[in-house]
DNA sequence: GATTTTCTTGTAAACGCTTCCAAATTTTAT
DNA sequence: ATAAAATTTGGAAGCGTTTACAAGAAAATC
C-alpha cells in the first residue's frame, strides 16, 4: 500500500517520516556502521513505506562518482560484441554500477570524443572494445590514471590493462589441425591487420606451416578486415587459382561464412571440396550447416574477466597493469575434413 | 595544445577565463539565445582551451533531467535483441541523449524493480522489450505519465505506447506460403502464450488453414517459449507421430533452427523431407544451410521507431499514445520447397 | 557520582550546473 | 537628445546527495 509514493521522495521526506535527520538517512543509505539497529531499521521503514530511491545524479555529484562503467564498442552488429557484453553485464549486476553504452560506430573521431568525456566524470571506469589501434586516448587515461580495461586488444604496443585470448596459440592449432588432416595447401584469411589480434592469428598460421615444412605462398594470404564479404572475396579469389587451397582458415567466423558462401557458390561443397575454419566460436557457429569448426574465443569469459579487473581497478587505483589472455580452444564441429585425394 | 586541461574544468573556471559570468557560460551551453555573438565566441574559446567539458551530473540534477534513457531487455542472448538496440543506437546517436541499458535475465521482480527506479528519474524515458506481459507496472508508469515505449508488445491488453510488427498476417502468410507449396499437413510451433505476438502469429497460422479449408490437427501445435531447445523438442515430437508433417513452421527463427537439427537428427533433409520456416529474420537466418526462408520483421527499424516515438513523447508530454505495427514481410530462402509426393 | 570515552545523531558546506530575476547595456522610437 | 523598449549579463537560490565536523547521549572508568 505505498500510497504515498507518487513522485520525488527525498532523503528530507524520509528524515521526516523517521523522526531523524537528514544525515542519518544518508548514512542508512550508505551502510555506514555508526547508525543505531533501531533507528536504521525506523529509516528503512519510513524509505519502504515512501517509496523511496535516492537519486543517482545528486550521489553522484555529491559523492564525486558516477556508479556506472562506460563500455564503448565499436557497433552491435556481430554476436561477437554480444557476447562480451554479455559478460560484462553477468558480472556488473553483482554490484549495483550501471552500464551505459557507447557505440562509436566505427568513427574513430568519435571514439576520441566519448572517451575523453567520459574520463571526465561521466563514468567511473570504461571497458573499451575497439576495432583499431587506441593508441590515441590509452596516453591520456594512463597519464590521468583513469581506470580502463581493454578487451581483445594485446598487441597494442602500450602498457595497460586488457584481457584478449591466445591469438597466435589458436591461430597456430587451426592451422596443425588442417595441416594433421592432409591439407597442405591452406589458404588464409587475415583481419584488420592494425589489430595485434589479427597478426598474432597470422603469426600463428605461419608458425605451423613452419613447423611443418610447408612453404607459405603469398597467393594464399588474402588480406580481409573481419567482415563477411572479405571472407567472400578472399576464397573467390584462391578458388579462381590454378591450384586452389584445399582449406581455407579465415581470421574469424564472419568471414568464415562469406568463405563458406563462396566455395558453395562455384558449386563446391563444404567440407568434402574445401574445408573451412574460423575463429571466435560466436553463436552463429554452431547453428549453421555444416556447423563450423572454429576456434573457441571465450567471449563471455572475456567479459567477465574484464569487469572484474576494472571492478578491481576502481578498489584499488593504482593496483598495476596487467594483461591477461585467456586460452583459445580449437572447436571440431563439421566443416573440416581430410582433403580429397585427386 | 590544450595543456591546461588537466583536472575538472567548471564553468567558473571558464568564466573566469572568458571574462564573463558563470551563468553567461551557462547560457553558451545550452544554446540560449540571449548571448552577443561576440560573447558567445569568447566563452567557446575558452571552453576549447581549457577542455571544459559540462558535467552531466550536475545538469541533470540541476535541470531535472538526466538525459539519458534507459533500455530494459530480457538479456542479449539471441540476436533479435540486438538488432532492436541497433535501431535505438542508430536513432539515439542522433541526439545528446546517453544510453543505459539494463538487463533483467528475465527476472520478473528485476523488472519492476528496475522500472520503478527508473522512473524516478534516473533516465529521461523507458524504452521496454520485455519477455513477458508487463501489465503490472505500465500501470504505474502510465499514471505518473512517465514516458516510455514497449517494444514488440501489442497484444498486451493495455493501451499504451508500443511498436510491434503485423504478426498475424506474418503467421498467416507464412502458412499461407507453405500451403500453396502444396503442403498439407505444416506443423506450428508457438512462442511463449503470454505474449501478444506469439498468439497473434498462431491465430495467423489457424486462419490461413481456415482460409483453405485444411483441418487443424492439435497434435501439430507444440507449445514452446521462443528458445532453440523447444524447435528441437516440438518437430522431434512431431516426427515421431503416425503420420508426420511435411512442414513445420516455428514462431520464431531460433526455434526454427531447433526444428532443422531435429529434421536432421532423424537422417531427414530440409527443405526435400520437411520444408521449414521461421519468423524475425534476425541476421544468422541468412548465414545458415540452408538459408532460413523466414517473416522478417524489421527489428532494427521497430527500434528506431520506437525511440523517434519516445523522444516526440519526450518533446510533447501529453501526446496520445499511439501503437505503431510496422509490416512484417516473407523472404525466401531455401529451407522450404514443395512436399515430397509418395 | 563525576569524568572520560565511545556511539550516535544533527548540521553546514560543498558538488557543478540551471534558472529565474534583476541590473546593466544597447538599440529603437520620439 | 531623451525616454522607452529590447537585448544581454550577473548573481542568488536550489537540485538531492555526501562528507566532514560538532554536539548530544549512552556507556565505561575511576
Amino acid at each position: 500500500m505505498e500510497k504515498e509514493s507518487n513522485f520525488k521522495v527525498t532523503i528530507i521526506d524520509v528524515a521526516a517520516k523517521a523522526g531523524v535527520s537528514f544525515g542519518t538517512v544518508s548514512r542508512v543509505i550508505n551502510d555506514d556502521v555508526h547508525v543505531k539497529k533501531e533507528t536504521r531499521e525506523r529509516v528503512l521503514k519510513a524509505m519502504q513505506e515512501l517509496g523511496f530511491v535516492a537519486n543517482r545524479q545528486a550521489r553522484s555529484l555529491a559523492g564525486g562518482k558516477s556508479n556506472s562503467i562506460g563500455v564503448l564498442v565499436p557497433d552491435l552488429g556481430t554476436g561477437y560484441i554480444g557476447e562480451i557484453i554479455r559478460g560484462i553485464d553477468a558480472e556488473l549486476s553483482l554490484t549495483d554500477l550501471d552500464l551505459i553504452l557507447y557505440t562509436t560506430h566505427r568513427t574513430a573521431s568519435k571514439e576520441a570524443n566519448y572517451v575523453a568525456n567520459l574520463a571526465r566524470g561521466m563514468v567511473d571506469g570504461l571497458l573499451l572494445v575497439l576495432p583499431r589501434s587506441p593508441a590515441d586516448f590509452i596516453g591520456t587515461l594512463t597519464q590521468q590514471s583513469f581506470p580502463f580495461v581493454l578487451i581483445d586488444h594485446q598487441g597494442s604496443s602500450q602498457d595497460c590493462p586488457a584481457v584478449g585470448a591466445t591469438n597466435w596459440q589458436g591461430g597456430y592449432n587451426a592451422t596443425e589441425y588442417l595441416i594433421k588432416l592432409g591439407h597442405q595447401r591452406i589458404g588464409f584469411i587475415t583481419g584488420w591487420m592494425d589489430l595485434g589480434c589479427a597478426l598474432d592469428r597470422l603469426d600463428g598460421y605461419r608458425s605451423a606451416l613452419r613447423t611443418y615444412h610447408i612453404p607459405e605462398i603469398p597467393e594464399l594470404i588474402y588480406q580481409g578486415s573481419f567482415f563477411q564479404p572479405d571472407g567472400f572475396a578472399g576464397a573467390s579469389a584462391m578458388l579462381n587459382l590454378p591450384n586452389p587451397p584445399t582449406a581455407i582458415f579465415a581470421s574469424n567466423d564472419v568471414m568464415a561464412m562469406g568463405v563458406m558462401d563462396a566455395v558453395r557458390n562455384r558449386g563446391l561443397r563444404v567440407p568434402d571440396d574445401v574445408s573451412v575454419i574460423g575463429f571466435d566460436d560466436i553463436p552463429q557457429a554452431a547453428m549453421i550447416r555444416p556447423a563450423l569448426t572454429t576456434i573457441g574465443q571465450p567471449l563471455e569469459k572475456m567479459g567477465r574477466v574484464a569487469t572484474q579487473m576494472l571492478l578491481d581497478l576502481l578498489r584499488h587505483p593504482n593496483k598495476d597493469a596487467n594483461r591477461i589472455e585467456l586460452p583459445t580452444q580449437l572447436i571440431v564441429r563439421d566443416s573440416c575434413c581430410e582433403p580429397r585425394m585427386n
